[in-house]
DNA sequence: CGTCAACTGGACTCGCAGTACAGTCAGGAA
DNA sequence: TTCCTGACTGTACTGCGAGTCCAGTTGACG
């Protein structure tokens, strides 16, 4: 455990960033053994392809965001006990979290995934879907929570609402990888923050 | 011009449907030669490198979704004259049109080069670029007029709001992709209608 | 001392991008 | 009619990256 901090993490670290940074297609075994500095026979001793890579780094940028979002959601409640308020303050945490990433933020993995079918095996499809499934239940019941208290002022689909979060993060990270820019994925975020404040506004 | 309906068009066509099935490195060119019935060598006389490829089909994607939207917020305008009411018929017609296209809409074409960058050279990149930016203002255009008459609920910064319509079509796609569903894309734009409505609802 | 997990290193196959180039073939200009 | 050119075909080659196979090394632990 000296400069060897667990090879196999230390392969998907390097994997991790390069496929950030260009894609798991144009990411080759041969740099991440070059980054990791082991070699082609060591990579395929942790992992049996470039299938199994992707399932493995699918799975921890998965528990990484969730427990994100635990965190996160579970601060803002401490901060105000008021489900909308809590939710409110939540997104704003999550909008300058965004903002502070440099490079890019593990939600584009998804994507990556998403629009590369047919490199991975049902397996990896299989997290994807599970992955983001299990945002829109998460964000779906918070804002049910927010409905019992004050109804909304429009009739809404609460699973495309739940969906909405995730929809909003990956269409930002899509618009900030393209245009170069580095805010949008946060801009997006205020956004749809603003959106919830007009719909579950008290009439009064 | 007889079942040679243009070579090159016949080679975009198919490319096209590939690319969109599974993605642009997933697509090889032995496969684009054999679904257009000519030779490999025939295809590097029309396109120099995949590059090429890319880059010619991305400018055709780009002009045919400006097009459509030309198309759809003039035809929304005929309906009613009001900026208000014409962009939400307008996002209307979008939605309508998304949960029409079976496999894939254009815009996933944009996201697709997005998170492959690498592949791609400055010039296809730049096509990327300018034609969100574009976007943007097509938009931003648009709410501006609608601000003019009513007075938004909540401030806004209009780039943003330009963005959200690109930001939450592509956002839709990709959760269309991953969970194999149909209609992610199409209520991701009623939802933003909805906020729209919101938005821009006058205080009487 | 032996064993086992965690590697190294090299040789090989295969598929795909890209290069090179010689040859074919239809149709319009001279 | 001849010649030229644009739109190809066909073949052969290089090079790269994924994935396979396997024999051998090394360090920790029982």
């Amino acid at each position: 455990m000296d400069h060897k901090v667990d090879t196999r993490s230390r392969i998907l670290d390097i994997a991790e960033a390069s496929v950030l940074e260009k894609g798991f297609e144009a990411t080759s075994i041969e740099e991440i053994v070059a980054g990791a500095e082991i070699s082609r026979g060591g990579f395929f001793y942790h992992f049996k392809d470039k299938n199994a890579l992707a399932r493995a780094m699918l799975e921890r940028y998965i528990d990484a965001e969730n427990a994100l979002y635990d965190d996160l959601f579970a601060r803002a409640r401490e901060l105000n006990d008021d489900p909308l308020h809590s939710m409110l303050i939540g997104l704003k945490l999550l909008a300058e979290m965004l903002e502070e990433m440099p490079t890019g933020h593990p939600g584009c993995v998804i994507a990556s995934t998403a629009y590369q079918d047919r490199l991975f095996d049902e397996g990896v499809r299989d997290l994807n879907r599970q992955a983001i499934l299990g945002w829109r239940a998460r964000f779906r019941g918070m804002f049910e929570q927010i409905a019992r208290v004050y109804e909304p002022r429009e009739p809404i689909n609460m699973d495309a609402l739940g969906d909405m979060v995730s929809s909003v993060v990956e269409g930002g990270l899509v618009l900030q990888r393209a245009l170069r820019e580095h805010n949008n994925a946060s801009e997006q975020i205020m956004l749809f923050r603003t959106y919830l404040k007009l719909l579950f506004a008290p009439k009064a």
